[in-house]
DNA sequence: CGGGTTATTGAAGGCTATCAACCAAAGTGG
DNA sequence: CCACTTTGGTTGATAGCCTTCAATAACCCG
């Protein structure tokens, strides 16, 4: 199902890893990212559609998408679905359901991923020869809080156009951070993920897509993107309702 | 503007507070309680509408409610306000805004409060003859991170009168693990905080409170709430879209 | 008691969901 | 290589939920 691949001695570590200015050193300083090289013991290639985790599993560590992308869902018992995020190389995922020890939503690869094993064993072990350990890890699942809290307030007060707005913008930023361009991307998920994610549906996201390209916004090729008016677009959050 | 007291020699600690069993202590065997006796050694008292903390702050601490209850909330460019989260007894306010050390949100006092200071100093301190302790926090900070999926979930995918069922649930909920009434509790927050937090407005959320009062649901005196009909209650969540 | 805040209730309108048809691209299998 | 199917996306018409605007009522605190 998924294939675990150690990581070999002489492979990238942390230390000499392109993502290190978003992953989990964020921060950190170049003296302080040499110890971090034995965190990583292992990695998992995911073919796109494949399981990283999902309900219920036995927590025992978290993941830093090395390549590729990811999104991140919660199931309740109804079986409804909620996307609670998109996650581009360098972010983590798992840090929900370590109050129970076990995860309490699932991670499915959009396309064909890589991601570093990060146990938090580990994280523990590293961090007894490295203080700061601890605090970057706080720091980590910090950034996850402030992010969902960032959400649900595009979802309790932003209406439709601004929320897929917010959603582009937001895409072109974590892009721009990677080094790629932050006008011209490929939307790894379906318009129906998007909706699900922005609490929308896949016509109003379609319809809104269809809009924007119309107002000479963005120019859209089925996943393709192109942001035209990136001021356009940010007017659109800011000055509208008030 | 806010009361700092220092904690008396004398005074509760971690160990001997009511609020273990849903506080930092969660899940902690006892031994390894009495070691975070010297984790809190200031608190802060509140009156009703005053502020912990608030945007832009230096954040070096978190903070666990003593008694009272708080909201945070956070606040865009626009002056539009999100509230994120309410708070109870023993739940930990202020872990948003650690990746650049200062708050992204503000807390504020519903009613008279007090909270313990949990600095970050101390935490690093405590852990280092309390190897667990490192992973106690990581487990409160994922809790948080939990909830806030959760309530992305909400607000994506629940329609009005199931948002407010769910609201109440959650209180309801929240209050019998504190030892409190499961079915009659008083709200501490207005229409329009609630309307705030669930993405509605006040209006919607005091007409959906008469009709849940009309349909025998809930008894609703300004904002006394008594819980009739919890089963009904629940059912609003599960069977409707299926 | 009185002024201001908070809550309730009504009517109208807009935004978004729903239902449905159509289209395009990518497989699938003969 | 071409029908056929499947999947994902676009677009239209309609309905309904919720907001907005507005007026009234209840409550609270000095």
């Amino acid at each position: 199902m998924q294939k675990r691949v150690p990581v070999a001695p002489d492979a990238a570590h942390c230390s000499t890893c392109m993502l290190g200015h978003v992953c989990v050193p964020v921060g950190m300083a170049a003296a302080e990212v040499e110890k971090l090289d034995e965190l990583v013991k292992e990695r998992v290639r995911l073919e796109k559609g494949k399981m990283l985790y999902s309900l219920d599993h036995p927590l025992d560590a978290v993941y830093g998408v090395r390549f590729g992308s990811l999104k991140t869902q919660l199931e309740d018992s109804t079986g409804q679905i909620q996307i609670t995020g998109f996650h581009l190389p360098g972010e983590i995922v798992g840090m929900d359901g370590m109050l129970d020890g076990k995860h309490v939503s699932a991670a499915i690869a959009l396309e064909d991923s890589e991601v570093c094993v990060i146990r938090l064993t580990e994280v523990d072990r590293v961090a007894t020869h490295l203080p700061s350990m601890q605090q970057q890890f706080r720091r980590l699942m910090s950034r996850e809080i402030t992010r969902s809290h960032q959400m649900l307030a595009s979802l309790g007060s932003m209406r439709s156009e601004q929320r897929l707005a917010a959603f582009l913008l937001n895409l072109s930023q974590r892009y721009a951070s990677l080094g790629y361009s932050s006008t011209e991307f490929v939307l790894r998920m379906s318009r129906e993920e998007i909706g699900n994610f922005l609490g929308l549906t896949l016509e109003t996201v379609s319809r809104l897509f269809s809009r924007f390209a119309r107002e000479g916004l963005i120019k859209i090729n089925q996943r393709e993107v192109r942001i035209l008016d990136l001021p356009a677009l940010k007017q659109l959050l800011g000055h509208e309702g008030c």
